[in-house]
DNA sequence: TGTATTTTGTAATTTAAATTTCAGTTTGAC
DNA sequence: GTCAAACTGAAATTTAAATTACAAAATACA
């Protein structure tokens, strides 16, 4: 159905339209980006035509009413597919015409990013990466589904900077694992709705020894924000079965970037410390484990 | 009626509020680019609180419904970009004037998403969809930083299905864990160059052994053609100072969705029963772990 | 100009969103 | 533990939004 970002097919009704038809599209251009707030019934009365002429023509630009087009704006990624293009489109396209369609969750996925690359330019994120690359202990944990995320997070973050634990539950009450009597530790969570509560109780007795916490979690948790110093909340749900927390992945990768960046040339030396030491029990391919420095 | 704006007023309910006050909040904060799109009853629904609360808590706030809070919000973005092309466009434009710089990365990420959501139509993706969904034994591999991934995808799959193992190195020979006797085995592996060679061994024992791989690497694997069934290629530069293998969580996660529709309805009361299972070890915060299935 | 076609508005209907009432539950003070 | 106050959800009601049916107006064009 959508070959077309809403701009477009108003622009093409602006001159083949009727009169209606022309003065819906020119508001509608003219404050595209306030039409979220509007009904179909508030814009009829201010451009003077009647409603249902709005709901015909949403109709006649190929969505079911006022409220489809509007969805279709929350998802538009306007004149911005500048890099990939027509790859992008055709794959929209393709999918829109209705024969299957995991489309819908592309989007999404899209829009999860650019939240992501915002959160990266906050405060709180400036914050974060100072703790976590400076402090003398960094700990992260994740539990459940979670586990993962955090066992690729630190295994990243250990090729940057020692002293960086994966919190283990084995022994029961991994507090005691952060009573470690240091002054300067960080720790970090992955956490997601509905796992665990061990997540909550880590936050807990965390704040409880006064140890800073950055919470990377989604929009569901109604705890982070008494315990937690810095909360990265990150979109969840992407059209499939059951939320997905794959894009905190995304977000760690641009914290371990940002983290490299606060940390400077100075970490090359362990980068191939820590390389080298890999390869020696391990056997590395040959290359180092990692690109020229860029940034 | 604006002393405070409603990012303001939300941020005052978070720690003071009630529980559902606090979620509500808490939602609201982390969606608001989305809240003009959104009703009462579609937050209360996601959130699992009643329409009522949602719109009691709009009063408390100071407005008279969800809607009033809407017009609010309306006014007090002003400036700033909330559109979703409108945020990427100015991403896009930040990172040509050069100032700062984390922007070209973004414009990556998306186009390796809508990628992956290419490799997800392939003819290759359902086979090994159907492999992962019912072969009777199904192995997960990756080492080094991939660890964490095949870790994440694992823990996932084993709400779908039994006999699903992570493949583990602490014995020196893991093919000895392939040697099952099982005819119907499944190998996936999480590869990424430059780092272990494991993979590839344990590519090649797979194959020496008849056992069909579905490999998810990058672009760099040179010997995946040829011991590979399925072999999903994804993207890991990203104009960060390493290449990141994040987006394997990306593509994991379709994938995981995939074998869920692949299995249909009759997986459900298996997920029920490992969801119970967890909560009855390690405490559930009470809520099913899933979402109710759409697909 | 007359007629067929398209476009538009009015009023009634349907559908969706928000609100009220009230009863059950939780929370916190004692 | 007990009780009052505050909080919350289910069901019913009210209000707002969107759609339909149909008639009036505008337009195209012979």
């Amino acid at each position: 159905m959508s070959a077309k970002t809403v701009e477009q097919r108003l622009n093409d009704y602006l001159v083949t339209g009727s009169k209606a038809e022309r003065r819906i599209a020119t508001f509608m251009l003219a404050s595209i980006a306030e039409l979220p707030f509007d009904t179909a019934a508030s814009i009829s009365k201010r451009i003077g035509v009647s409603e249902p002429t709005v709901g015909r023509f949403c109709r006649t630009l190929g969505y079911q009413n006022f409220k489809a087009l509007k969805e279709d704006l929350q998802h538009d990624i306007g004149g911005g597919p500048w890099l990939l293009g027509d790859r992008l489109k055709e794959f929209h396209d393709r999918n829109k015409t209705g024969e299957d369609e995991p489309g819908r969750g592309l989007e999404l996925e899209i829009a999860s990013l650019v939240r992501i690359y915002e959160l990266a330019r906050t405060e709180q994120w400036a914050r974060a990466v100072k703790k976590i690359a400076r402090d003398r202990q960094v700990f992260i944990a994740g539990f459940q589904t979670e586990r993962g995320l955090a066992h690729y997070f630190a295994h990243q973050l250990q090729y940057l900077r020692p002293n960086v634990h994966l919190v283990d539950i084995a022994g029961g009450n991994f507090s005691e694992a952060l009573l470690n009597g240091e002054k300067s530790t960080a720790l970090v969570i992955f956490e997601a709705r509905r796992y665990s509560r061990l997540s909550e109780s880590l936050a807990k007795s965390a704040k409880s020894r006064g140890i800073p916490l950055t919470l990377i979690t989604d929009a569901y948790c109604d705890w982070g924000h008494d315990l937690a110093d810095e909360m990265f909340v990150v979109r969840t749900e992407f059209d499939m079965f059951w939320d997905s927390t794959a894009h905190m992945a995304n977000l760690s990768n641009l914290l371990i970037n940002s983290v490299f960046k606060e940390l400077g040339p100075q970490v090359e030396e362990r980068l191939n410390a820590v390389t080298r030491l890999h390869g020696d029990f391990i056997g590395y391919v040959g290359e180092a484990a990692r690109q020229d420095t860029k940034s």
